[in-house]
DNA sequence: CGCACCACAATTTTT
DNA sequence: TTGTGGTGCG
């Protein structure tokens, strides 16, 4: 009924390939809940002609009533929810997919497989695993288990890591993984070429993956690969999950690799219902192997299929829409659309050009806190940049205002030392030959098994073509062992029956006995520092954090949980009830929106990244990712950049952004910058500035111009561009140097302020703290906030 | 074996 | 600026 034509037709048609090409906030997630919707309750009855042989006059007068009986009239061979299988990146959107079903349907939702890519792989390993030689509680190797994995390798082989750096050694892994060659394969090709680098990237590769399968392990491409595998190498299980899913949606098929779009040929090569929705223009995992082409070419792979755009968006105002394909259109490798809106106009695109990264992220501090008096949520804001590192100095300057934030992106909690330990007891305990794992912990805490014992051990087992496990096990048979032997033996009959404990009971038992076994716990708390209280909290933490996971997925399988922990991210908890500020990469924060988007760092060299520098194909992602995050804007966009940062120590000046460039002027507005310390000429003032007063301009005019130069001068200063052939003459106006930040002169612990975002309040306390002062204020309103006073300052107002 | 110290490198994005 | 890995000492 809400839908407009184009999302009604991609609703209803449900039979064969189709291609929905939709637009950045065009409604693209209701249309694939109402298409899943309409195919469990009508099956191929919007797309059919088919009239039962029943079906006599009555029947189809009572179709056009409102009835109950008319939806079951209208219905051709409706679908149960679990052949359904809707494929998407995130666990983050397949949560959203699976509540909105939910809430649309009952429990029944629960049934449809609304899964990412990894997930779904996994369950369909879980069940067939065995044919490929992995027991079905393989274990996931997460990114950094991967790098260890390649520099032990290195250092096994004494490969100069330099040459072949880990990080490369990977990503190279992961491109041969995409083009699904083994490491036979690849070898072949490396010998043919005769190219020595490739003959060592396939010696590593081939140590690699065999590493990994006596591990009984998998890395997330492999999860993909295998299950490729299984579907080409077993007719029947192929045929099993063809047959078991009648209709497969892939969301954002733009960002699919070689092997995932294998991966879904495969899975409806069936029925060929395949759904895939994508927008080629915000591809951005290239490096991730995703090819845009799988998405260009969809069309001519399938000849009857049907092809929908969605280009109006119901997200934006007209001029964010506006402002985006600007950006877009400098691209060529596209296919060409235009998002539209029946929105108004709306604000224009602020721009601000701070002195630098302090100042940048000041900017955004005090611009959210102004929307915050205003009567905004906090939860309104999103600020997005390029790379995680940038994320610090906005993050100091939220702390310093006391605006409350969270911060997206790694996967903090699980990286952290001691969780990564206790994770890796778990590993063992369910496979022992996890000799990654096993070195790990085998001496942590220390029990008098070190490196050298280890390196013994290990190379026992290579001669007798056995475990490290193994060996450690039957450690007094060796003299070399001799001294560690006692040590080794014990440490293998706690795994043993450790592992016994987990095959008799639930993975929180098993934490507890783990614990006290091993004594993880006993050993921090001994130590009694800071750091070690805090890592006890973590791993007390991590309890809580396999009860959920039991209670959530109503598994209670060590392997579940552990697998479950390697697939997830940190986006995954993200929770939009808390009234937070939302920090993360542009690329994170696709699929997501905010009605207040500050994009910082709008450099050269920072976005787009030096990479991306004359390689027009880099360039070109670059730009789509450009798209991405100002699309995500609802309302308003602020684009922020530095004439300075320091960047690894040092400072460095970058120009402008072409892509704030790109964005036509009439859509701009050069701001005004909020006047540093103002306060120091506000009449009626009780601070007063400690030097120099603030800016001489108000204004922040810009020309489009590209390049900065020195200022210093008072007042502002206008500065040529240099380094635009294009533009000559262009020039850019620039706030002087700004003052230095001024120091208190008569405010008192006890005196009423007003804060113009948190309202009117007592000073509890004030205390000197690093040049600065921490002050302490009780407001009314909004409870006790601790502020830097530099940063707070210019907000606050002695009443 | 554990710790402190030093040199050095590295900086993109994520399932 | 940060983190990592290696070395040497007690």
């Amino acid at each position: 009924m809400h839908l407009n034509p184009m999302q009604r037709e991609a609703v209803m048609a449900t039979e064969g390939p189709l291609l929905i090409l939709a637009g950045a906030g065009s409604g693209k997630t209701t249309v694939l809940i109402n298409r899943i919707y309409n195919i469990l309750m009508f099956g191929s009855g919007s797309d059919s002609d088919y009239v039962p042989e029943w079906a006599d006059g009555a029947a189809i007068d009572a179709m056009n009533g409102e009835s109950e009986d008319a939806a079951r009239l209208a219905a051709v061979n409706p679908c149960p929810p679990w052949q359904i299988l809707a494929i998407t990146f995130t666990n983050k959107a397949a949560d959203e997919l699976k509540s909105r079903l939910s809430a649309m349907l009952g429990p029944e939702g629960q049934d449809v497989w609304a899964l990412t890519f990894h997930s779904a792989c996994l369950r369909i390993l879980r069940r067939d695993c065995e044919k490929l030689g992995y027991t079905s509680d393989f274990s996931i190797y997460d990114t950094s288990d991967t790098l260890s994995l390649v520099k032990r390798i290195l250092k096994d082989n004494d490969i100069d890591d330099k040459k072949f750096s880990p990080k490369a050694m990977l990503s190279y892994i992961s491109n041969i993984k995409d083009r699904m060659l083994t490491p036979d394969q690849f070898s072949q090709i490396a010998d043919f070429e005769g190219d020595l680098y490739k003959k060592m990237v396939s010696k590593i590769y081939r140590e690699y993956a065999r590493r990994l399968f006596e591990a009984d392990a998998m890395d997330f491409d492999d999860l993909i690969l295998n299950t490729v595998r299984l579907f080409e190498e077993y007719g029947d299980v192929l045929e099993y999950w063809q047959h078991r899913f009648r209709y497969v949606l892939i969301d954002e098929y733009q960002d699919t690799n070689a092997m995932q779009f294998r991966f879904s040929e495969l899975i409806s090569g069936g029925r060929h219902n395949i759904c895939v929705v994508g927008d080629d223009d915000q591809s951005i995992y290239k490096f991730r192997g995703a090819t845009i082409e799988n998405i260009l070419t969809f069309e001519d792979r399938n000849p009857h299929c049907r092809t929908i755009r969605l280009e109006q968006n119901y997200r934006s105002t007209g001029t964010i829409l506006d402002a985006a394909n600007a950006v877009i259109r400098n691209n060529t490798e596209r296919k060409g659309k235009e998002l539209w809106t029946d929105h108004e106009k709306g604000d224009l695109i602020e721009l601000y050009v701070a002195e630098n990264e302090h100042e940048e992220a000041q900017y955004v501090a005090g611009q959210i806190l102004k929307g915050y008096s205003q009567g905004e949520n906090f939860r309104d804001y999103a600020v997005l940049y390029r790379k995680n590192a940038q994320s610090s100095s906005i993050e100091f300057a939220l702390k310093r205002n006391g605006i409350p934030y969270r911060i997206y992106g790694g996967m903090k909690f699980f990286e952290r030392a001691e969780i990564k330990d206790i994770l890796s007891y778990l590993c063992v305990i369910l496979s022992p030959n996890d000799n990654l794992r096993l070195e790990r912990i085998i001496n942590n805490p220390p029990r008098g098994i070190g490196a050298k014992s280890i390196e013994t051990a290990s190379e026992i087992a290579i001669k007798e073509g056995t475990y490290l496990f193994d060996v450690i096990s039957r450690a007094d048979l060796y003299p070399e062992l001799s001294r560690p032997a006692i040590r080794m033996r014990e440490f293998s009959n706690m795994i043993n029956e450790l592992k016994y404990f987990a095959q008799n009971n639930p993975p929180d038992a098993v934490f507890d006995e783990l614990l006290n076994k091993t004594g993880y716990v006993r050993v921090l708390e001994e130590k009694n520092t800071i750091e070690d209280a805090a890592r006890i909290e973590n791993v007390k933490e991590l309890k809580s954090g396999i009860i959920s996971y039991m209670e959530e997925s109503g598994d209670n399988t060590l392997a579940g949980y552990l697998a479950s922990v390697a697939l997830y991210t940190d986006l995954d908890n993200m929770d939009r009830d808390d009234d937070c500020v939302t920090l993360m990469t542009m690329h994170s924060s696709k699929g997501l929106e905010f009605p207040h988007v500050f994009l910082v760092g709008m450099e050269e060299t920072i976005f787009p990244g030096a990479q991306a520098l004359g390689d027009s194909t880099e360039m070109e992602e670059e730009r789509r990712l450009a798209y991405v995050a100002i699309t995500r804007a609802m309302k308003t966009v602020n684009l922020v950049c530095a004439m300075q940062r320091m960047i690894f120590g040092q400072t460095t000046s970058n120009r402008i952004s072409r892509f704030v460039e790109e964005i036509p002027e009439e859509l701009r507005h050069a701001n005004v910058i909020p006047r540093g310390y103002a306060f120091s000429d506000r009449a009626g003032s009780s601070y007063r500035m400690k030097s120099e007063s603030g800016f001489g301009a108000d204004y922040n005019q810009f020309h489009g111009g590209s390049s900065y130069g020195s200022s210093g001068q008072r007042g502002y200063s206008q500065i040529h561009s240099s380094g635009n052939p294009d533009r000559p003459g262009s020039s850019i106006v620039l706030p002087a140097k700004k003052a230095e930040p001024a120091v208190i002169s008569d405010i008192n612990e006890g005196d009423r302020i007003k804060h113009r975002a948190f309202g009117e309040g007592t000073v509890v306390k004030l205390s000197p703290m690093g040049g600065d002062y921490l002050i302490e204020m009780a407001f009314d309103k909004v409870g006790t906030k601790k502020l830097m006073l530099k940063a707070a300052a210019q907000y606050i107002e002695k009443i």
